[in-house]
DNA sequence: GTAGTGATCTTCT
DNA sequence: GAAGATCACTACG
């Protein structure tokens, strides 16, 4: 477990910033998260247990992977009971060449920036639901310092609890999937 | 630069 | 039947 399993989803979500994240030898630093609770509509456990959110109520520290519009998979670190933090852009850092064989690109910019394209080029599937971030298939650091320089504002993409200031990334950063 | 749309599939109404 | 935690591509100013 590489976090504090009763850590809040707001502050894992700005714990998670400057993190390492390494899936199968690719990955790289979070620049930009957001945070779903049960508690609001906006998330996937909103309503409680089902089949397709079962790895958001199972244990913390472990990987909820889901598809996106029928087209791509999505990255979240499971926390609390039915919260979870969205994984939305990296710093490409690890196994660069395969990420970008991967996403059929040549340059650096654009490769991890987004959910979607994130998930590309760490090459999620459905199996990865529910694995855990153990050190094996995928791999999780905390930041030794917090980086500087964090900022909070509105998730993207969504329609419901849009007044939630819940994503979170770093200011300026040539990596987000979006400027704040 | 903005606006619109197709891809593709699971879940919910 | 519609919408969704998205992206890439096209058309148009």
């Amino acid at each position: 477990m590489p976090f504090d399993p009763e850590t809040s989803v707001t502050d894992l979500a700005r714990q998670l910033i400057g993190a390492a994240i390494i899936v199968r030898n690719t990955g790289g630093t979070i620049v930009e998260t957001e945070a779903y609770s049960i508690k609001e509509p906006a998330s996937h456990s909103f309503g409680g247990p089902r089949a397709r959110n079962a790895a958001m109520f199972g244990p913390p520290g472990h990987a909820y992977v889901y598809r996106s519009y029928g087209i791509h998979m999505c990255l979240n670190v499971v926390g609390r009971r039915g919260e979870a933090v969205l994984i939305r852009a990296l710093v490409p850092e690890i196994g660069i060449d395969t990420m970008i064989r991967r996403r059929g690109q040549i340059n650096l910019q654009g490769l991890c920036s987004g959910p979607g394209r994130l998930g590309q080029a760490l090459g999620l599937t459905q199996a990865d639901d529910g694995k855990p971030f153990d050190g094996l298939e995928f791999k999780l650091e905390m930041p030794a310092n917090p980086p500087q320089g964090i900022v909070s504002g509105p998730r993207i993409g969504i329609s419901r609890a849009t007044d939630l200031p819940w994503r979170f990334g770093i200011a300026g950063s040539p990596w987000l999937s979006r400027a704040f």
